[in-house]
DNA sequence: TTGACATACATAGCACTGCTATGTATATTG
DNA sequence: CAATATACATAGCAGTGCTATGTATGTCAA
C-alpha cells in the first residue's frame, strides 16, 4: 500500500518513539514490527528509517548502543530517553485531536448520506462504519 | 493547541475535502468548520489555508468560483470534483491504515502498563484508554 | 462620520526537508 | 559458492510551504 510522504513523516515519530517504549529494539527489528502492526500495509524501507533515527537521536529522543548478538551480529540498540516519552505523548495528544476531528467530519457526512438514502432508512441505525459499506458507492 | 506540521500537512487536504463533501464552501467558512469540528483544537491561519486550496485547486480536486453574498461580499466557492472525491477516499483509507498502526501500538502498551501494574489488576479489565489515564505519570 | 473589527482573499520569501538510489558489511542457507 | 537475509549508512536529487504581510470591503459602536 503506497502512503504519501506527509503522512508517513507526521507518523513515523510517533511511531518509532511509541515501538521503541515497548522495548529496546533495532532497525531492522523496528522494520519488521511496523509490517506487523499494520498487517503488512505498512513497508518502511532502510533507507527511510535510518534517517528518521538519527534525526530522533540528535533531537535527544532516543539513545543508542552497538550490541553483539550471540550469532556475533552487531546491532545498534536504541533506547526511548525520557525525553523522547514526553515527545511522544505530546506527538500522540496531537494525532488523537486531528483524527477526532477527521473522524468528526466523516462522521457527519455518513449522516448526510443516512438522510439522503431514506430507501436504507432502517440501516441508518446500523453502526456508521458499517453504513459506509453498505452504500458503497453512493458516498464515501 | 500547537500541532507539528507534517500532522497539519498530512491532515489538512481530507479536512478540505471531507468538508467540501459535506457541501460547497469558502476558505473563512472551511476555518470556522475545522474550528468546529475540533473543538477549538485547531486553529487554522488564513495564510495556511489559502495555498491549500490553490494547490487542491491546480491538482484538480476542487474547482472554484465566484459568487456575491447578499451582504455584497464576494466570496470564492469551493466544489469538490469528482477526482476529489476519489483523492478523499484514498487518503482516508491511508490515515485509517496509519492510525490502526498506532493504535496498535499504544495498545500494546497499554496491556504492558497492565502487565506491570499488578496492584491495580482489577483496573486492567476497564477500557484501555481510562487504563492510561489511571496509570497517568506511569507509562502514556 | 470614523475607526475598530469582522469577513474574505492573496502570496513572496524565508526557512527548510527527506526519501530514492545506492552502497558496505556479514551471517545463513541451499 | 552464490543467493539471500540481516543490519547499517548517506549523498544527492527533487522538492515544500507557512510566516509575515498585504489588499479589499462590510459591519458596528461611539
Amino acid at each position: 500500500m503506497e502512503f504519501n510522504k506527509d503522512l508517513i513523516a507526521a507518523s513515523s515519530t510517533p511511531i518509532v518513539l511509541a515501538i521503541l517504549l515497548e522495548g529496546d529494539s533495532y532497525g531492522y527489528a523496528i522494520i519488521k514490527r511496523v509490517q506487523e502492526l499494520s498487517r503488512g500495509h505498512m513497508e518502511w524501507t532502510d533507507g527511510m528509517l535510518y534517517p528518521v533515527l538519527h534525526r530522533l537521536e540528535r533531537l535527544g529522543y532516543i539513545k543508542a548502543r552497538w550490541e553483539e548478538a550471540e550469532s556475533g551480529r552487531r546491532r545498534k540498540y536504541y533506547r526511548i530517553t525520557s525525553q523522547g516519552k514526553a515527545q511522544l505523548a505530546e506527538e500522540r495528544k496531537q494525532w488523537q485531536a486531528v483524527d477526532a476531528t477527521l473522524r468528526g467530519v466523516w462522521k457527519s457526512l455518513s449522516l448526510l448520506a443516512a438522510s439522503t438514502a431514506s430507501l436504507a432508512a432502517t440501516a441508518a441505525h446500523i453502526d456508521s462504519r458499517t453504513h459506509l459499506h453498505y452504500c458503497g458507492g453512493n458516498i464515501i
